[in-house]
DNA sequence: CACCATATGATATACTGTATCAATAATATA
DNA sequence: TATATTATTGATACAGTATATCATATGGTG
């Protein structure tokens, strides 16, 4: 359950139990089963509505602790804004994006592992990771 | 050769031959031959030394025309920032880029086509581009 | 050389994210 | 339950990157 581990995440990463975050988890799992993407700003303008008190550096600070837990994905549009969505819970994917309405779909390719690994050994870097984004433009958007 | 290239990108995208943009294609020829990457900053910081006056939105404005022509690829860095290299005379490539130093290796490897022709239909897109960059450590930065 | 519209450069502004730090509030302890 | 401790917060200021505006300069044309 993404539930779980988005509250599992917070749990790791802090010792306090606040309010604040209670509002962002359960924000963030309505954004999961939604599988809506969102931006920094877009939630912290809809956690103003229920907690017009919350910080806006209080929410950039839990979605950077997500991203790098591996529960969001950041998504870069080709028109360099980026936009989040809950991942986590899924296995290994990349991202479809339409470049007119923003609009994301996950897509399940990727490059097979030996290749990472042929790179890696050619350039002499240690391979971390990777990010894969198809952008086009989708059914709507094409009129 | 990718001078005619850069030459003709800007004479395809505006029609006066201005100062400013000659010596922006200049700098850019330079800069494909080592292969060097760099920010917008870095280019008008540098530009600036040989013409003071030039504007920062002048280098800004070719920036992004070039990168529109397919001639500079903006590469995005896993924190964020982003860097631009002259990427039009090569075939078709990504980056491998570190994580520390930033820098940034060319690699050949890619998807096969047939793959984005069988998600572009699973998911009624047309598939427009993509972007596929890896990032790890190079072997300087890993001591 | 004079005209005119493109392109420029100075400036202001927007946007996104981070740093700072006093105040708050979640937990531990008594 | 009251109190102490300190992680976390929120307000604000700030930094960096990029775009918008617009009067001015200048390349190209006749």
């Amino acid at each position: 359950m993404i539930a779980d581990k988005i509250y599992a995440a917070f749990d790791e990463v802090s010792q306090r139990n606040t309010r604040p975050r209670k509002l962002i988890a359960d924000r963030l799992i309505e954004l999961a089963r939604s599988g809506a993407d969102f931006t920094v700003e877009d939630l912290w303008q809809e956690l103003r509505e229920a907690e017009p008190r919350i910080g806006r550096a209080t929410v950039y600070r839990s979605v950077e602790k997500l991203v790098n837990m591996g529960l969001l994905a950041r998504i870069e549009f080709a028109d360099g804004t980026h936009h989040y969505r809950v991942c986590g819970g899924s296995e290994h994917h990349h991202h479809l994006t339409c470049t007119q309405c923003h609009c994301v779909v996950d897509i399940n390719i990727c490059l097979p592992a030996d290749q990472f690994a042929t790179i890696g050994n050619q350039a002499d870097f240690v391979i971390e990771g990777h990010s894969l984004t198809l952008f086009g433009r989708c059914k709507n958007c094409r009129r």
